[in-house]
DNA sequence: AGACTGATTGTTCCA
DNA sequence: TGGAACAATCAGTCT
């Protein structure tokens, strides 16, 4: 099975679940994940251990270092995760707040 | 109501 | 400049 490769994905194989999902009119974009922040931290000390190493070992070993912390250790990157996701939500409200008419619009 | 898939985010590395 | 392994995640769509 096609592993479906990953990021900057956005327009592959589109809608193939039926063709039409349109998702959000103003698509707020949601916030990080604690990965992203996890990577942000970690990429510094990975490749510190492995200077030198290819993207490629890097980006898997970081998965890995991940997975190999505890809910502790992932709690400052979660609280990252979901301080974005705060972040998101801002947008969606916004994004639910739109007008769709014309009427209300509120400040 | 539950299941699922698609879309999105950030890193590093190179041609 | 973008694409690819790594993981999370969530929202909208489908059954």
């Amino acid at each position: 099975m096609p592993k479906e490769k990953t990021t900057t994905r956005k327009s592959k194989a589109k809608a193939e679940t039926g063709g039409k999902k349109k998702k959000d009119p103003n698509a707020p974009k949601r916030g990080l994940s604690a990965y992203m922040f996890f990577a942000n931290d970690n990429r510094e000390n990975v490749r510190a251990e492995n200077e030198g190493i290819s993207f490629g070992q890097v980006g898997k070993v970081l998965g890995e270092r991940w997975k190999a912390l505890n809910s502790k250790q992932r709690e400052p990157y979660e609280a990252k995760a979901k301080a974005d996701k705060e972040r998101y939500e801002k947008e969606k409200a916004a994004y639910n707040d739109t007008p769709a008419d014309d009427d209300e619009e509120e400040e």
